[in-house]
RNA sequence: GGGAGUUUAGCUCAGCUGGUUCAGAGCACCUGCCUUACAAGCAGGGGGUCACUGGUUCGAAUCCAGUAAUUCCCA
């Protein structure tokens, strides 16, 4: 067989990934094996791949993988989301660049421009996950508005609605005048700015030279203003009880109310009242009954009702309408003054508080079973700290805001009558037949009614992705569902904890009366070394498909997750994506060492080959026992440190070291087999973190048959487990390091053979692996002595000591000096056991276990204290 | 303003029920080595007042209180 001496990555791949999907490895149907189950979080489906999703993708994969060699049918549906604003606003804009207005075209016009965008866009990021090596059940990509999944949000919306959860209202909401929609609370992003705090004056009405001074951020909205506000408890303005003043500028005049929400320290005591742009101003405006007059149009520019600056940006108005104010004698001063003002997550567009109509989704009866079932670890979260971040939402609860003005999503199943009732119906012929019903008139047609305009919010169809790819909405009592739901883990940012994870326990619990998720995995965020946040406009973030270019998809894969704590921030810098790439080397080398081996069936098991595997077995139970662990808690970067070093210093630098025939010589038959089983034991056990490579090395290490796969081979099983013998074994190495500490001390070479004697100790050194010693050491004789050894190098592993004869070469001083600080460092470690063997409370109070590890502490301290000072006394 | 988290080696972080190998890992750094699979490597090595102050305990990085710094969420 030829091989490659570097591992070709670009080469691998794809080949593999084609091989997978073509024998159907990836593709799930309901049987009788424990099914394991994961719904992708579903990407934008305009968007392209980040390395968010790199991370995000890359646990699942995991998990799932390792899912389905443990012989459960694993299935990973994928899928994408329509983004309601952000494609939206895409089309929109492409449209423009081609001189063409939204509001020149019909919704059916404008819907077929965003399928036809969709169509064209859609998918690119499914496709380059397949490059990541995401194992998806692709026969089962779904898409939040295709027919199934837009059936199951109409389909709840109608129920949702007929059980009284939904209801129209006019309320104040984030309106983003560049969308033109409401936003949810959550899609608002704070930022402090540096802006101005104007004070104002306002003229008592009645009266020659009395004024009120009030201070605002936002001169501009006086046009809109119907009160002024002070606190009843403020003495400074007793004399302004029952007044009115007049607005600058459009001299509208205003009563003077009191109100305790004044705030009496901050800045003049005086509020100046504006309900339509303020949602606590709307609040006081409701308890004192006060005109509302909305100053802007949708798009943030001022409407008739402003009186002035007509048609004139929100903006710009603030700037015209100070020097208007100073001429008119209203403007006191302006000082600096940092405030927060929100921005659209979604267009980057200042925020504007605004009345408007409205659907909403009642959340506290939804929230309750959502809260208690997490909080009682019925879900679980990971890490757990995330569980208070959840409750504190859960319990202060508001309700959902879930219609948009936009036409992009699902269209708001609400059809209005002439009279300005409504029905909600799937259709229109179902809601003729309602409206009918509900007037008597039998007269109506499908042209008297008039469907709402608005859509839903997009989370209204992410919340029922784990049941919706299933069909369970539609079809409650499906096959699929009652096989493949409750989903086992969800893997997601901790970013949109409330915007989708809340929502969907919500929905898991209201329509199946269970959780759609047993776990929840939170990842950190990926950042750049400077924990910036990876974001296009500061450029810090790399191309994925470069980086899987650059480094192999494995290469990236795990370079991602060496530094990736649970729900702790990735700070990603491109020696990660390296640091993988060399790991995936230096398993290509190890096959390269052992495939170059030449085997020759005549030859005895060399005993030294005999231990080195078994012990190698015993450790390797180990391994998985850890393994197995780390996964039930989901410390999924401990396991690949695991393995990580497993390869690296137990399997590369310890048993093939061991087993290694000499140069040019041929392997013994049985070695070579057993050592080709551990190999492929340690490619299972590394296939769910970098399956590319280990498909490639598993499929060349022995003859298999086609269709066969390392994916679906079956995960390590504990056997040959054996504490004693590894225990043994990190003797050995020690004795090995200890070997070669007197070489480099010595500037002795590999190559020169040694002779060692061992004075030994029975616990610390076994005689067993003196074929090991022998080889590893590259000794030319072992003695055992019962005294020491003169002109000898020395060292000591717990109370067995070593010599090594150097002849003239030893340098007595420094074995003296060398001693003496390894017996005053064992004198120091004795003193401390014996402290606290004497404390009485410690003997009677602390556990048996605990006293019995300080006792024989205290044994090896004293054997190794006397060793010590026996060679140093003949020294001497 | 309200709430939560974090603080352990130069960096990023583990440290699980207080007790072994409790002060760890990876990276970075330093010293050897082109040794026969691997210099994208191997063999070694140095480095920490576990933020600070007190308390509980036979015993504290770990539990409690306070202080400081810092991050995030909410308003």
């Amino acid at each position: 067989m030829d091989i490659p001496s570097k591992y070709n990555p670009a080469e691998v791949e794809d080949k593999w990934y084609k091989y997978w999907m073509d024998n159907k490895y990836f593709h799930s149907e309901p049987d009788d094996r424990e099914p394991y189950t994961i719904v992708i979080p579903p990407p934008n489906v305009t968007g392209v791949l980040h390395m968010g999703h790199m991370l995000n993708n890359t646990i699942q994969d995991i998990l799932v993988r390792r899912a389905r060699m443990q012989g459960k049918n694993a299935c990973w549906v994928p899928g994408t989301d329509h983004a309601s604003i952000a494609t939206e606003a895409k089309v929109v804009n492409k449209l423009k660049e081609e001189g063409v207005a939204k509001t020149d075209l019909s919704r059916d016009e404008f819907l077929g421009h965003a399928w036809d965008w969709t169509e064209k866009h859609g998918g690119i990021i499914l496709e380059q996950l397949k490059k990541l090596g995401a194992s998806c059940d692709w026969d089962r990509t779904c898409f939040t508005m295709d027919d199934e999944r837009s059936e199951a949000v109409i389909d709840i919306f109608i129920d949702l609605h007929k059980k009284g959860l939904i209801y129209r209202g006019v309320r104040m909401v984030n309106w983003d005048p560049a969308a033109q929609t409401a936003v949810s609370d959550e899609e608002v992003i704070y930022k402090e700015e540096q802006s101005k705090l104007y004070y104002l004056r306002y003229k008592v009405e009645g009266t020659e030279d009395e004024w009120v001074t009030i201070a605002t951020t936002r001169p501009e909205t006086i046009l809109g203003d119907t009160a002024v506000c002070i606190n009843p408890n403020d003495e400074r303005f007793t004399h302004l009880k029952g007044k009115k003043v007049i607005v600058p500028l459009v001299n509208r005049v205003v009563p003077i109310i009191e109100d305790e929400y004044v705030d009496m320290e901050f800045g003049t005591g005086c509020l100046k009242i504006t309900p339509a742009h303020d949602i606590n101003d709307y609040e006081i405006g409701l308890r004192h009954n006060l005109e509302v007059i909305d100053i802007f149009t949708d798009t943030g520019k001022l409407s008739e009702q402003a009186e002035m600056f007509v048609g004139e940006d929100r903006f710009e108005v603030r700037k015209l309408i100070v020097p208007e104010l100073e001429t008119a004698g209203n403007m006191v001063k302006i000082e600096d003054y940092n405030n927060k003002v929100g921005y659209s997550e979604r267009t980057s567009v200042v925020i504007e508080p605004k009345l408007s109509a409205q659907w909403f989704l009642k959340m506290s009866e939804l929230a309750k079973p959502a809260l208690e079932n997490v909080m009682n670890d019925e879900v679980e979260f990971h890490p757990k700290k995330f569980k208070n971040v959840y409750r504190h939402w859960m319990e202060n609860i508001k309700d959902w805001c879930i219609s948009r003005q936009l036409w992009w999503g699902h269209r708001i199943p609400v059809f209005y009558l002439e009279n300005g009732e409504f029905v909600v119906a799937k259709t229109a012929e179902e809601a003729l037949e309602l409206a009918i019903e509900k007037t008597g008139n039998k007269e109506l047609t499908v042209e008297n009614l008039r469907q709402d305009e608005d859509v839903l919010d997009t989370w209204a169809s992410s919340w029922l992705w784990p049941i919706s790819v299933f069909n369970g909405v539609s079809e409650p009592d499906n096959e699929e569902i009652n096989y493949y739901y409750p989903t086992n883990d969800l893997v997601t940012g901790h970013d949109i904890i409330f915007f989708w994870v809340a929502r969907m326990i919500m929905a898991g619990y209201y329509n199946r009366d269970q959780f759609p998720f047993k776990n929840v995995y939170f990842t950190g965020m990926v950042r750049d070394k400077q924990r910036r946040k990876m974001s296009k406009s500061l450029g810090n973030s790399p191309d994925p498909l470069d980086l899987i270019a650059q480094y192999g998809a494995d290469g990236v894969r795990i370079g991602m997750l060496f530094c990736s704590p649970a729900g702790g921030d990735l700070l990603f810098d491109e020696s990660m994506p390296e640091q993988g790439r060399n790991f995936t080397s230096k398993i290509w080398n190890a096959f390269r060492l052992v495939k170059g081996w030449e085997v020759d069936e005549n030859i005895e098991q060399p005993e030294y080959a005999k231990i080195g595997i078994e012990w190698f077995q015993a450790r390797l139970s180990e391994v998985v026992t850890t393994m197995d662990d780390h996964f039930s808690k989901f410390r999924i970067s401990d396991a690949l440190m695991l393995v990580y070093t497993t390869v690296r210093d137990e399997f590369s630098s310890w048993l093939l070291e061991v087993v290694k025939p000499g140069y040019q010589q041929p392997i013994d038959g049985k070695t070579y087999a057993q050592v080709i089983d551990l190999f492929d034991q340690v490619l299972r056990l590394m296939h769910p973190f970098m399956p590319f490579i280990t498909e490639e090395i598993w499929q060349l290490l022995t003859p298999r048959k086609e269709g066969e796969s390392v994916m679906v081979a079956k995960w390590p099983e504990v056997k040959g487990e054996n504490q004693q013998l590894v225990a043994d074994f990190e003797n050995l190495k020690e004795i090995i390091s200890g070997i070669r500490t007197v070489r480099k001390e010595n500037n002795i070479a590999n190559k020169e053979t040694l002779d060692l004697a061992v004075k030994p100790d029975e616990a610390s050194y076994s005689k067993a692996f003196e074929a090991v010693l022998i080889k590893m050491g590259n000794l030319n004789e072992l003695s055992i002595v019962e005294e020491e050894v003169k002109g000898a190098a020395s060292f000591r592993v717990k109370a067995s000591e070593f010599y090594i004869p150097l002849g003239d070469l030893v340098d007595t001083e420094a074995e003296l000096k060398k001693m003496q600080e390894e017996l005053q460092y064992t004198k120091g470690f004795l003193k401390g056991v014996e402290k606290k063997l004497s404390n009485e409370r410690f003997v009677n109070n602390a556990p048996e276990k605990v006293v019995a590890i300080e006792r024989k502490k205290q044994a090896d301290a004293e054997a190794k204290i006397k060793v010590l000072e026996e060679r140093i006394a003949n020294l001497v």
